[in-house]
DNA sequence: TTTCTTTGAGTGAGCACTCAATCAATTACA
DNA sequence: TGTAATTGATTGAGTGCTCACTCAAAGAAA
């Protein structure tokens, strides 16, 4: 535990490749040796990091647009999209490291994205068509292909995360807001 | 200039620390050596692919954004903000392996901010500042604080980076349009 | 002949990883 | 309960290897 502690700490600092196992285990106040015992190697060590964010970083967005879905005849994009881009950014600042070290990770290891892809289990997919599919039937939403849609969406969370992680941008609650507030422009009709 | 062109390669498909000086010289075709004599060290090499875009990345976009608003009784929020995103796109796909190199380096070496900033001097600031004053005059932008407006602006153009290095999404006509109509959705009063 | 460039084997440093030895906890037995 | 035996966890000096970088020698240009 120290261990993994200690690395997410060096790695997110410093970098995965920039970072030796000597620190990690000095940090960590072990044996270097313990690293391997507990992990095979430097690279399960990462594994370890980020395993649970791929596991738990799309389920845990899609429950939170589906959350919001619940009932349908009161269903409106803000009631949607609010507690959306909240729980993101609530979630970001909770992981803020680990999704920086993610994020280093996915840039040159694309098998990660697949398995990102694969913990988004169906039902979660015809779920959210569903959800958009009544907005636009109310009228409440642009008419475009639900997957521009949501490429829209994740668009605006992933600028809000890159200015976050690249240059500190603090998530002020004006800021947010704003971000919010132009989704919501941006996706109504 | 072929070592300064497999750096890039190399850099951009597998990441600075996971390149050897070894490789670059072979992709390069010259002997290893050479690379120590033009670029002093392995991070001179990195500082020769970055610096270009640091001091290019900026002015350039700020240019597109005032080439749009010479003429003031012209101007609207559709005219500024999609030849913009069109020509920011157009940078990304040109610079798209430097780029990916350069938000490496920038998620563990924040000085590269600094001299980021310190290439938009002033002049483009005022101006355009003068632009969205001139826009929020005639009603045709939020009336939001004039940096909150930029970061939203900046944070579509990031989340459309992010989607293309690290998702490869491709920048269809599509996608680019609807991103382009989202902003402007977004940001309309 | 002189000056500048290119070469690549060589070098010390630092890396991930190993493993015999030590330590700690648990069990076996009188 | 006290002690010996067994098992499993922890240690860190040691190992082989790869790395960035050097430099004397060779080559090319002037």
């Amino acid at each position: 535990m120290q261990i993994l502690i200690a690395s997410i700490e060096l790695f997110s600092e410093k970098g995965y490749a920039n970072t030796s196992t000597k620190e990690i285990a000095k940090k960590a106040g072990v044996a270097e040796g313990n690293i391997f015992s507990k992990y095979t190697n430097k690279r399960g060590l990462l594994d370890a990091i980020i395993t649970p964010v791929i596991k738990s970083i799309l389920p845990s967005a899609m429950q939170d647009l589906l959350d919001e879905s619940m009932d349908p005849s009161n269903l409106t994009l803000d009631s949607l999209i609010r507690p959306l881009l909240k729980n993101r950014i609530i979630f970001l600042q909770e992981n803020a490291k680990v999704l920086k070290i993610f994020i280093s990770e996915l840039l040159y290891d694309k098998s990660v994205v697949t398995q990102l892809l694969e913990n988004a289990p169906a039902p979660y997919w015809t779920a959210i068509n569903t959800t958009i599919d009544a907005l636009k039937e109310k009228k409440l939403i642009v008419n475009w292909d639900n997957l521009e849609i949501l490429k829209v969406i994740w668009s605006i969370i992933g600028g809000v995360v890159l200015g976050y992680l690249l240059f500190d941008q603090p998530l002020t609650k004006e800021s947010t807001d704003h971000s919010t507030d132009a989704l919501i422009n941006a996706l109504s009709i």
